[in-house]
Parts: structure tokens; sequence; C-alpha cells
DNA sequence: ATGAAAGCGCTAACAC
DNA sequence: GTGTTAGCGCTTTCAT
């Protein structure tokens, strides 16, 4: 058994250490880095010499506690598998990348108790600003969020009353485009598949509702409490064939990967779609369209609405505009062939 | 205009403030927090009171800045989009936050240059630890991964000359295995689809070289410099056929995206797979065994790799086992209707 | 253009 | 069980 305790100090190297290397103090090290024209060339140069022969590496951490800016945006999101946070939180950290902020993520897996210890630890990082997925919060986080004094951007959903910005969609009218398009087309009988999502719960209500009240039908809920898989779609389906499916029933699921599941096992039991049963997903995913029969779908803008979190994280910085911004992106109603 | 300059000063609440209220010393309401064995019950409480009423939330930048333990965890991965990355990032992180560590999360979208950048800007937060994709690193990455004397573990791939950890596969022995079985499945003539990627192109190379070594016939390449799409895979079919497209021929994709393009454009053009063209996928991803026909490609368990590579991590931060530590966390050929 | 001093909010010794 | 004293490595402010 070796002797573990034998490893070099490890301090690491300080601009103090730079300093003394290029015969400078410390503040001009400092300064070298963050505002080079305040230093002459000459001495600019031995600063470089002595940062690139020592390997320094600035500590962020002193920086941040200094001066009260730690260029850190916290985000949170339900799950980073699922591709529509993921490429929204992509189009989202290209543009803080951009503006010299670092992300710190978290998954919050649509539980409000998980996302409260996620915000308080984000909070204790000093981050610049935040970002959080829907508007449904628990009152303790409302709380630190207030308090924390930073921009807060609230996505993928809209509130009338926001912590700070907001940046979505309306779920309800979503859900009820689907239904007035259900309705137009013709169909006689609806069944929703819905994931352990509170909006998606909450499409699936609205939908219910507005399907319900204009054909004088129930509609058929099939619930998991779960993310939505292929899967658990082809699963719905068996379910739905096991009671009795009558004639012109429309499916209105979550999201894309249950409809993609229920084509397939539509597929699978000789069932022609929109023929025998039709499919309307959500979210329009890079397959949608290559679906057989292509997917109907809703969808929406990821990119855009990543990039528009980001923006009003940027007013928020900036102090520009109201803190209670609002921005619908809105979504699109896409009829393919499964409806 | 307003003024924007009377915003109160937002001094934020320090451990000082809460001790005060307390009735107690700055030092004391620390204790309370990391090792409240130390402190008596009744004191306990009534910092817990103070905190409470104040809504502290402690600096964890000035903690991590005087002890040198940041709980954060760097992690670079090519792009967050892509799930068999995403897929290992959230099994990474459970393992990781379960421990009390904080994800900090940079993609590099393949690029050294810009892996070198982000891994500079990360070191400069002094992470416990970090993980990075890949084993091909800039030399100034290396050096500054080096220096900086925390775990690092490199995944995805595996390495003669570890930065530290590594946990991975091999890709050429994997690309082998698919060219073993073509060959034995009697397929004469190959192609490959290839991504940006420089595993994907390794694998490429590893398979295109095995199967011509044994067939003695040139293996046909389609590359592509970006990310592989669905809809590039259909692209890279169209190509295949616009030659001429031998009996037997067998295409051997770099990802399961395109082999999905792959399946969907011969359906499309009434080709029959495997009879007209056989196509093997690379990850096994959810849709893999859905497809008509179901795919013929390479799984890996991205579950266990990000799990290993926490564990990777874990391990560095305890100085358990070696520093050159490489952990083969092998792949699985599956057959199933598509070659 | 450069430096000296103070302090950001915490943890780590070391007292008592 | 609790307090005191020193830093951690930077940025800020004020001199020069």
């Amino acid at each position: 058994m070796t002797d573990r305790n034998e490893d070099p100090p490890k301090r690491g190297v300080t601009m103090a250490d730079v300093g003394r290397l290029a015969g400078v103090s410390q503040v001009t090290v400092s300064r070298a880095l963050s505002s080079p024209s305040k230093v002459s060339a000459e001495t600019l140069q031995r600063i470089h010499d002595a940062i690139a022969r020592t390997g320094f590496v600035p500590n962020a951490l002193a920086g941040a506690l200094a001066s009260s800016k730690s260029n850190l945006v916290a985000a949170l999101v339900p799950s980073v598998t699922n591709i529509v946070y993921a490429s929204m939180l992509h189009a989202f950290s290209e543009i803080m990348w951009g503006h010299g902020y670092q992300i710190m993520l978290s998954e919050t897996g649509y539980d409000p108790e998980r996302e409260e210890k996620a915000i308080a630890t984000h909070l204790s990082r000093r981050p610049d600003a935040i970002l959080l997925t829907g508007v449904r919060h628990s009152p303790g986080a409302r709380r630190m969020l207030l308090n924390a004094g930073i921009p807060v951007v609230e996505i993928w959903d809209i509130s009338e009353t926001p912590i700070d910005r907001c940046v979505g969609f309306s779920h309800v009218d979503a859900a009820i485009a689907a239904a007035d398009f259900a309705l137009s087309a013709g169909y006689l009988h609806a069944a929703t598949i819905t994931a352990g999502d509170e909006r998606a719960q909450r499409r699936r209500d609205a939908f219910a509702r507005h399907f319900g009240k204009r054909s004088g039908i129930a509609v058929q809920q099939i619930d998991f409490d779960r993310s939505a898989t292929l899967g658990l779609g082809r699963e719905a389906v068996v379910q739905l064939l096991q009671q009795d499916l009558p004639a012109r029933t429309v499916l209105f699921c979550s999201s894309d990967q249950f409809a993609h599941g229920a084509l397939v096992e539509a597929g699978a039991q000789g069932l022609s779609v929109p023929g025998d049963l039709a499919v309307i997903g959500f979210g329009d995913q890079d397959f949608a369209a290559q679906t057989h029969p292509p997917l109907t779908t809703v969808r929406i803008d990821r990119q855009v609405l990543g990039k528009q979190a980001a923006q009003a994280l940027l007013a928020g910085f900036a102090k520009i505009g109201p803190s209670n911004a609002v921005h619908d992106v809105g979504f699109e109603f896409i009829q393919r062939g499964s409806a």
C-alpha cells in the first residue's frame, strides 16, 4: 500500500504567481486579462508569456465572488433525453455561450419537489439568470426565485402571472386546435394517450372538454404516469382494441412518440390509418413526416423557443422591457396523412 | 425615461446576517449547515428560524473558494440533441447528482478546437472532475487537463493513452463485428454512410478495410460532414441508386438515424429489405426494433456507460484504482430483420 | 500605466 | 459547543 498523501500541494497558479514572473503586480495581470487596453503592449507581452509558461488558468470562482457576476446561467428542464427539451436547450445554449455564459443543467423529471431542490442548489452558485420549464412551481420555489433578484425565464407554456419573463405557447389553444380539426374532419369518436406530465394533461383536458362539448360524446382517456415512448404508444392501441373501437375514432397523443407507436401497432394489427383509426401527434419531431402514413401533428418551433428564451434573459440583463413580459411563440397544426 | 439605478442594493443575505439574527457568530451558522451535530439543538433551531425568515441562500461560490471544493463536474459532449449522448448524460448526472455534484454542460459539436475552448472555460470554474467525449483532444487540451489535477474521464471510446480514466468501447472492433456478420451472411457488396464524426469515420474505415480485404471488393463510401439525420439517410440511398446498386449489397450506417432513413427511402423506392438492400445501423436506439423490417444494429449500453463514467470519477475522488484505468463496456451485435 | 489596500462570503485551523 | 483569526484568488476603488 503506497502512501496517498504525497501528492504535490497543487496550490494552483494564481495571478500573483504570474505577476511575479512577469515583474508586475497581481492587479496588472487582472487588468491584462479583463481590459488589455489599459495595459502597455510591452507588459501585456510579458504577462502572456508568463501565463503560457505557468499554464495559468484564472479562478472564475474568485472572480465571481469579487464581482458578483458569475457568467453562469442555470437551466432546469424535465429531461434531456426528450428531444423537444434537448433541441430547445441547444438553441438556448448556443446563444448564451455566444454571450459568454455557461450553462448549469439539471433535470427535474416533471417533479415540482425535485425542481425546488434543484433551484435551491443552483441559486447557491449565484447564476446570473435562470431558465425554468413550465409555469407551475412550488410556492417555495417561487419565493426563492423572486428573492434572487436575477432574470428568470419560464418557458414552454404561458402564464398570466410569470415570475419574470415567459416564452411559450398556450397548451389549451393547441389542444383546442386539434379538437377543432378532428371535429371538422368528421371524426365521431375520440381517445387520448397522455404522459405523466402536467402540460400534457392540460392538453388532454382541453381536448376532451372541447371535443366532448361539441360532439356530445365522451372522450376515452388512456393515461401513463411515465414519459412517452414508442412502446407505450403501441400498448395504448392494444388497450383501445381490447375495449371496442368505434368507427371514425381519432386518437390525440400527448407526444409524437406515442403517435409513432400507435401507428406501428395499428400497422401490426392490420388497421388502416386514418380509415380505422386516425392519429394526431404533438411536437412535430424529426421522424413525424417520415412515418407511414406521415403524422398529423402540432408543430412547436423549439429553436425559436430556445432563442427567444435566451433573448429574454439578455433583455433582463440590460433591464430592457417589463419584468412581466410574456412572449407567445405559438404553434402550428400540421395536417399530413394520419388524420 | 425612468431611472434604472434605483434598484435596492441587493447585497444578498449572508451567514453573518443570519448569525446576527440568531444571536450567534457567522461560523456557527456555517457549522449548523455543514455539520449540524456540532451545534446544540437549541442554537440549531434559532439558526434555522433565522434562515427561514431571511430567505438566506448560502453562497457556494465563496464556499468553493475557501474550501477548494466546488461540487461541480464539467461534462463535454458533442451534442445534447443526439439521444445517444443525452441518455448517457442522463445516467451520468443521476449518479453525480446523487453524490451531491452538479453538472456544467457544454456541447463541442465534434470540434476539437471548440472543445479546447470549452475545457479552458470549464476549468476556470474549478470543477472537481471533468467528463470528455472521445479520446482525441488537442495538445493544448491535454496539457490543461493534466495540469488541472482533477479526475478526468474520457468516454465513448477506448485509448491506450488515457489522460486519466477511460470508459468506452472499441469502434474498430464494433465495425469489424459488423463486417464479419455481413461477410458470413453472404453479402457480396458493401457501402457505408458516415456522419462528420471522427469515431464514425474510424468505424467506416475499419469496416471497409475488413470487408474489402476478405471479399476483394471495394466498399462504396457516402460521407456527410454533418450529424446523422433520417433525411440524410434517405438522400444517401437516392445517391446509391443513381449509381448502380449491385445485388446483395449491405449498407453499414454510422448511426441508426441514417439506417432508418435508408429503410424509409428503400420502401419509397419499392426496394425490398434485406433482399434488394440490406441495412445495418449503429446504436440500437429506441425505434430500432420497431422499424420495417426491424433494424439490425450494434447496441451500445448508454446507461451503463454513463454510470460507469460516474463511478470512474467517484473512484478518482477516493484515489481508488490506477490513474490509467481503461474500462471497456463492449457492444453487442443485434441481428433483426434488416440484414 | 501601474500599484496598494480593502473586501466579496465563506471554510479551516486553532483557541477557549 | 462556540468564537477568533486567517486566508481562498480575485475585482474594485483610490492613489500615484
